[in-house]
DNA sequence: GCCGTTTTCGGCCCGACTGTTTTCAGTCG
């Protein structure tokens, strides 16, 4: 993961580079870079060993040796030679939303501020007055901006943004003239975090819009508002920018707003090459102006002669090449999931007992659910005695017999110990339908003990799926060290699936690694952790997940029928 | 600094909102 501090970096050198007045297109080229890198799940190292670091996209031969220079040394002469040469404090005063390199150069050369701090205190004494361009106005944004980056503008794990999109936009929905509306950004494309909320209403009278808007009880505070565009403040603090559409022109729109904005650079460059124009109004032939369509958002990629890319697809990662070869994947749906693995219940630390669960499985059209409560280690989440699980086994073979076309599968969450064994001996595991590998313990082991524990379990013929494989928790915990490659690679290998677990704070396996680990052979699957029944919905999370991923129903082991996944099971305990 | 169905040189996406302006620069997404 050595790549996501480089793409801070480049990051760094285009925000430095911007500050000192550079050409914009190199300092593009170096955002472009660190986006990318930010986006790859390959192993860098390998890749600058085999001396390919070129086939990444936006990589060529300098920013190639910059990333060579970075794995053997650690760091990039060019962005410390940057930071030794340009006034100091630049980065942290871009920081603050709404002060831009422009800024920034009054700010160090006519004030001498270098921190936020010293910035927070000339605004108070109002000595930013004195810059040209500069009245109390502008003044008191920054000084908003200031309050707005002090509080953190720490992005949203999905359970939270989706359930304030939904409310949101039922509150817009209701208001008259609105005709169509919808989530756009970031959650649009269901990233696993999201920084401002967007959405896009069709209406024929924006102002009537805008209007109910700012009159919402979730907007705590108006930002900025026009005809077309609005931004406001929730209580807490969630930023939602709000756009009006004309209908005719809500595909256009829609496709605009819910980037990426690589994925739309790269499309309008293709326009261009087309002799066409491409905006949020439409498509448009550059010669003449005519339109060729945006009402829907289909309009948009047929005009430029792609099919319609799936939302979670546009981020710019081979997509567009893809749509252009008609080698884009059939995303795995919420209709083609059977059935959830890794379900707790009041045996351990869920809430619901068995027989909930079995009915709300069925309700949910689902096949299946695998019962899988902590083992017999776990102390803090009442894992069960051999005896104790015997137990619930029996219950769940008494509620099977009565239970017609859904059956609970006997699993547990098994403890993979430090040594790599695992928490019940083998002929127990034997003893059940389903059972999932998980660390729990020994956190901060060495990531070739780590990844040893994790091999070690794979290779057990009873442990069907690998739980959390990076165990990481967001804002909370870092994943711990692991050899992924040679997770992954154990994963196909053993005939072992790889959790994609749905609980919003873990995401994990993340996009990006679920789609490495497909590449290398491995099976997936997505489960919810559910600790309670309304958790079960965390599913649509998980999903948003593997279709980031690239992932088809075939890739996924709880897309299978019952029958099948039993099959996929029995072949590991005969191999 | 990258890149090639227009190019190995000369291009490189597009528009809204704000504040301070009488026509535009700065910032953002």
């Amino acid at each position: 993961m050595k790549q996501h501090e480089l793409a801070a970096f480049f990051s760094q050198i285009a925000d430095l580079l911007e500050y000192r007045g550079d050409n914009p297109f190199r300092i593009r080229a170096y955002r472009r870079a660190a986006q990318n890198l930010e986006n790859f799940s390959g192993d860098l190292a390998h890749l600058a060993q085999a001396g390919r670091l070129r086939e990444l996209p936006g990589i060529g031969a300098d920013l190639a040796d910059k990333i060579t220079e970075y794995l053997s040394t650690g760091a990039v002469a060019a962005l410390e030679r940057l930071k030794r040469t340009t006034a100091p404090g630049v980065l942290e005063l871009l920081e603050v939303p709404g002060l831009g390199p422009k800024t920034a150069k009054l700010l160090t050369e006519r004030l001498g501020i270098s921190t936020v701090h010293q910035l927070e205190e000339a605004a108070n004494a109002h000595r930013l007055r004195r810059l040209p361009g500069f009245q109390e106005k502008k003044e008191q944004n920054l000084l908003k901006g200031i309050e707005i980056l002090k509080k953190g503008r720490e992005r949203m794990h999905l359970g939270i943004a989706l359930p304030l999109a939904r409310e949101l936009l039922r509150s817009l929905q209701r208001v008259s003239g609105v005709t169509r509306i919808s989530t756009a950004g970031s959650l649009r494309r269901m990233k696993e975090t999201i920084g401002d909320l967007d959405l896009l209403v069709a209406s024929t009278s924006p102002a009537r819009v805008m209007q109910a808007l700012s009159r919402l009880p979730l907007c705590a505070r108006v930002l900025a508002s026009g005809t077309t565009k609005s931004s406001i403040l929730t209580p807490d603090g969630v930023q939602v920018d709000v756009r009006v559409i004309k209908p005719d022109s809500f595909g256009a729109a829609l496709q605009y707003f819910t980037g990426s904005k690589e994925h739309n650079v790269r499309l309008r460059e293709l326009a261009i090459r087309q002799g066409l124009k491409l905006n949020e109004y439409g498509v448009f032939r550059l010669k003449t102006n005519q339109r060729l369509g945006g009402r829907e958002e289909a309009d948009v990629y047929r005009a430029l002669g792609l099919p319609w890319i799936e939302p979670e697809l546009r981020e710019d990662q081979g997509e567009i090449d893809a749509a252009k070869a008609g080698r884009l994947p059939r995303l795995v749906d919420a209709k083609d999931v059977r059935g959830d693995f890794h379900i707790h219940s009041t045996w351990s630390d869920g809430s619901n007992q068995l027989e909930e669960l079995a009915r709300e499985g069925a309700a949910r059209g689902y096949d299946y659910l695998a019962i899988c409560d902590h083992s017999q280690s776990l102390k803090v989440a009442h894992g069960m005695s051999v005896a104790r699980l015997r137990r619930q086994m029996e219950q769940i073979r008494a509620l099977n017999r009565r239970l017609r076309g859904f059956r609970l599968l006997m699993g547990a969450e098994v403890d993979i110990l430090t040594d790599g064994s695992m928490d019940y001996p083998n002929d127990v595991l034997a003893e059940l339908d389903f059972v999932i590998g998980s660390i729990h313990s020994g956190f901060s082991q060495s990531e070739a003990t780590l990844t040893r524990r994790l091999v070690s379990a794979m290779r057990n013929p009873y442990v069907t799926l690998i739980a959390h494989p990076t165990g990481r928790l967001m804002g909370q915990r870092d994943p711990y060290a692991i050899d992924l490659e040679t997770v992954f690679a154990s994963a196909a290998e053993t005939g072992t699936a790889l959790e994609i677990n749905a609980f919003p704070r873990r995401l994990d396996l993340c996009d990006t690694a679920a789609r490495r680990a497909n590449a290398l052979g491995a099976t997936l699957a997505i489960s919810t952790d559910t600790h309670s029944l309304d958790q079960l919905d965390n599913i649509t999370i998980g999903l948003g997940v593997a279709r980031r991923a690239w992932l088809e129903p075939r890739d996924l082991l709880n897309c299978r029928p019952l029958n099948r996944l039993l099959e996929w099971i029995a072949r590991k305990r005969a191999a």
